[in-house]
DNA sequence: TCTCTACATTGATGAACGTCTATATTGGCG
DNA sequence: CGCCAATATAGACGTTCATCAATGTAGAGA
């Protein structure tokens, strides 16, 4: 701001180019929530894992299953795994050593929800 | 790579925890090109753009309506439309001195078709 | 032509991110 | 109890990103 109405000269009608904005439409805080989930949508290789995971036919997958195919280190996986939990698409199950991997259900949907009512 | 099967131990059947990852699902460049689109979306402030453009009843919004409800500088807001039209879900029109843009046709159906198809 | 206005581009800076190696933690097994 | 395997965490490093001030460009009007 301030590179505007440097001069007290009334505007005329000319000012208006298009529609005055009216309503705020997404507020700030609600938009840094959201930017959250695309966040973590915004890699590549945790959309790899998603779709493994998804297309996984038990639905749960451990990260050593995860890790080959990706070529990553075993951290780099764990730490994109961490991303995708915290964000609430995925979901973590500790069984004795292994931690099994499932998408949170309805999480991709909500995200589709979010693009909906953008 | 290279801190498993560092023995040349005969692994038994206690090995497997899970299922072997069977298909590739989703392939590295594949990835690579829609994690652009959610990389677009992963930032609060251009959430609100693409919310104000769609919420504005013309559908064509000019530049000086989007700096003001953000309270981001100008240049800062050209940027971040420049990589909504570089994402392809932005249109921008040039009229006369004037920048409008506008939701490309279908491109927020299509990153929710992505995510269907994880 | 000259100037103003709307927008884009450039360059710089600090913060956030992805990746690795090294280390810690935790559970199962002998 | 002690070792090994699976996963998580910590710290470090290079890259990308969001933002701004300053400048460039181009159209409209006097």
């Amino acid at each position: 701001m301030g590179y505007m109405n440097l001069l007290p000269i009334l505007e005329p009608a000319t000012d208006e180019c298009c529609a005055p904005a009216s309503a705020p439409a997404l507020g700030p805080e609600e938009a840094k929530q959201q930017a959250v989930v695309f966040k973590a949508l915004a890699d590549p290789n945790r959309l790899r894992l998603l779709s493994i995971i998804k297309a996984s036919s038990s639905g749960a997958t451990c990260v050593c299953d995860l890790t080959d195919p990706l070529d990553l280190s075993q951290p780099t996986v764990s730490h994109h795994l961490k991303v995708l939990v915290e964000a609430g698409l995925l979901h973590r199950e500790k069984r004795g050593t292994w931690a099994y991997f499932s998408l949170a259900p309805g999480a991709l949907d909500d995200v589709a929800g979010i693009l909906a009512k953008l």
